[in-house]
DNA sequence: CTAATCTCAGCAGAACTGAAATTG
DNA sequence: CCAATTTCAGTTTTGCTGAGATTA
């Protein structure tokens, strides 16, 4: 080091530094990265969470079912059951009614896990949001869920009548 | 379609949908989506952006410096100046004072299409924050800029005395 | 000799695509 | 015949690691 040119991070333009999508961004990647590193504690990881929870609010599900309620891609979802199942956190069994569907059962030890992971995902979400305030915490996530559920349908440009 | 189970994403269970750090996960991915396609148009992409905001607010740099000031990775920044180079956007040329370092200059056309991704750059963002008054802009700007704060020295854990 | 710079080759993970096999 | 479901193999993209060559 020279001397002269090394400041670490805090060098950032200004508007780099005050873009929106750019600090959606870098929060985000915090936010992954303490949830990677919460979870792994318990060999878990966030679609394992997404899934059991999902088991636990609507009960079981075929894997379709399922990756509607998760937003886990349909394909993915086949490792994610795998993982769990050899954990014996849920049961895959064919669906009588649909011989195409597997049922996805929340087992006792899954109802348990679940606890767990939501105890861990406490943590980071805590560690994550440490330096606001609770009305802070309840700004951003509201800003945030209106932010995602103004894109999340098909676009900006449709109103509340599509499908 | 069997008329029972399909609602589209809104069916997410509300531990998911509320959850800060999926929001953020979310709501990034929304602004990374509408920042790419907005450049894209400019045959552009965000790291072209940030180098060219780097040269224009700190002048010439070598690409040690330029890293650092736009958190490109040392090794993709080689590519993103390759790219700017071939459209004459910035000049690379050896530093007769080092000669292990490249000095990075803004080229006269490459301040002119800094203005016109600052456009880009700034319609995507209206459209990013569109359901948000200027007000509550600010309000996520500050919210996030915190975040991001706390979480980007060594760790919430240390202070401001390491190394 | 150690360290910094630039460059390249390649890895790891995450999300997705396409298609096969099965069943409705 | 067409459509839905599960599964697998492979692609794409992104940020990173490791090492070589050059120069300080």
């Amino acid at each position: 080091m020279t001397t002269e040119e090394d400041q670490g991070a805090s060098a950032l333009p200004a508007r780099l530094r005050e873009l929106p999508s750019r600090l959606l961004s870098q929060a985000s990647a915090h936010a992954t990265r303490l949830v990677t590193e919460g979870l792994s504690g318990a060999d878990a990881r966030k679609w394992h969470y997404a899934t059991l929870v999902a088991l636990d609010e609507f009960g079981p599900a075929s894997q379709a079912a399922l990756s509607g309620r998760t937003d886990i891609h349909r394909s993915d979802l086949v490792a994610v059951i795998n993982e769990l199942a050899a954990r014996e956190l849920v049961e895959r069994t064919p669906d009588p009614a649909d011989r195409r569907r597997n049922v996805i059962t929340l087992t006792t030890a899954g109802r348990r896990r679940l606890r767990k992971l939501e105890q861990l995902l406490a943590a980071a979400q805590e560690e994550l949001l440490s330096p606001l305030s609770a009305a802070e915490r309840e700004q951003l996530v509201d800003l945030l869920g209106r932010l995602v559920a103004h894109h999340a349908h098909g676009g900006p440009t449709m109103g509340a009548d599509d499908r």
